[in-house]
DNA sequence: GTTGACAGCTTATCTAAACAAGTTTATTAT
DNA sequence: ATAATAAACTTGTTTAGATAAGCTGTCAAC
């Protein structure tokens, strides 16, 4: 069960969504909220915070909420949402073709703590997959998660949802990724597996996913044709120091 | 002047920049907090929310906050940094050519709001700039700011830096923006100013910059030679709904 | 008509306090 | 020695209240 300020986020959102509370217009004043959902002004406030961070509303003082113009995360990469969601989300028909499974790879410890120096390795389970969105192979996903952290990672899970299986089976609260977005050229395997030729570049999005308790867990390398490969994102300026 | 929260934030994370407290080691807690800055815990907690937020800390429950790898933004895309902070916080040495400044030109209205339908154009100040990193021209800069909001843009500030312009010299309270980066084969005006062939892709980012009233009033198309791009990005899993 | 002061709304910030829940350490009982 | 218990820490959530500051309309004075 959620706490109250998420329940109110989560209304507000819906009710941004669906248009109860329509761009341009203002959402109800925080005393207001208070009386609508029987809540302290402080627990309104934070899911008013939540709304402004991810782009819903922008609060103006003295006149109230905005609701401003709200982008849907377009596929396949933004924040930590799993494929299967966006897919979901998005309404897309897509297949998970998973053409390489190691339960028995190590991976170099650096990629999960780039501290260098120490050379030594780690047990991963190694997945290859390829997506395939309406018809056409478009990602391959790379995936290495940590056997300290998930032993025996079964094939199926793969072939399903990882992150469904890491937070519903295992009960594993995935927390933060850090990620980092470079271009590339196509390499052989990109060729073979994405039906390109040499021309075609590869939007390489590489990212260490950790756990609530800060263990990073899972290196994920996804490679994009370039051609259909589109990031948006949402965000505000920090007040600058000099 | 900050508030204290701000104030706080800003001491803590440069306190992490300078390893007071180190990668791995735990905050002081939220009441030792309230003890070294003289403030209430609800402040404090504010300031660790958005250390937590930018991926300085984790905070564990029963533990504390401890200290994570913050990754440095990498040049140049990142939130909404100017390109001359940017440059500042990393060393570089950059120079700015602008090779085109239209004081009297005109765009269509769905850059700035997508609502779609409406065919008139709005008058717009369109910039367009060369950005040379290390000696070697890398990205490409064509900014449209509505005239609306800035009447007179005199053509040093393009010279120098936008935003230094809007926020110091004008009052302008830049507050968010919305980005989206796809990959585009090169155009004749990429090869010519970037200095590449026709098999270079470049990454374009466009981006809409809003002030502090809602007030979109900046169109960017950023467009980066792709062997030079590079994007970091720090994001936290949201508890998913279904 | 124009201006200025004011009241009544809005959000922003901060405080103090209470209780819940997770972690660690010390103590106690077996 | 071991295991259960309790105490003392930690962060998480919520409440109620105070003060500050921005916006808007009203109304009186000019």
């Amino acid at each position: 069960m959620l706490n109250k300020s998420a329940l109110v986020y989560d209304d507000l959102k819906q009710k941004i969504d669906q248009e109860v509370y329509k761009l341009g217009t203002y959402l109800p004043s925080e005393n207001q909220l208070c009386a609508l959902y029987g809540i302290s002004r402080e627990t309104g406030r934070k899911a008013l915070a939540g709304l402004a961070d991810n782009g819903y509303i922008q609060k103006i003082r003295g006149k109230g909420s905005l609701v401003i113009e709200h982008r849907q995360y377009a596929f396949p990469v933004s924040g930590i949402v799993s494929y299967k969601e966006l897919a979901h989300k998005l309404n897309v028909t897509t297949t998970n073709i998973v053409y390489e499974f190691e339960p028995q790879a190590s991976l170099p410890y650096g990629s999960f703590a780039s501290l260098g120096g120490e050379q030594t390795t780690v047990p991963v389970t190694a997945i290859k997959r390829v997506r395939v969105l309406n018809g056409e192979p478009d990602i391959i996903d790379k995936d290495y998660i940590l056997k300290s952290v998930v032993p025996n990672l079964p094939r199926r899970a793969a072939e399903d949802s990882l992150y469904a299986y890491f937070e519903q089976e295992l009960g594993l609260a995935i927390s933060y990724a850090t990620k980092e977005i470079t271009m590339e050229p196509a390499t052989a395997e990109d060729r073979e597996r994405l039906h390109v030729d040499d021309s075609m570049w590869i939007a390489v999005v590489r990212s260490v996913t950790s756990l609530e308790d800060a263990r990073a867990f899972q290196y994920t390398e996804s490679r994009h044709r370039a051609d259909k490969f589109r990031f948006r994102d949402f965000a505000r300026r920090q007040p600058q120091p000099f």
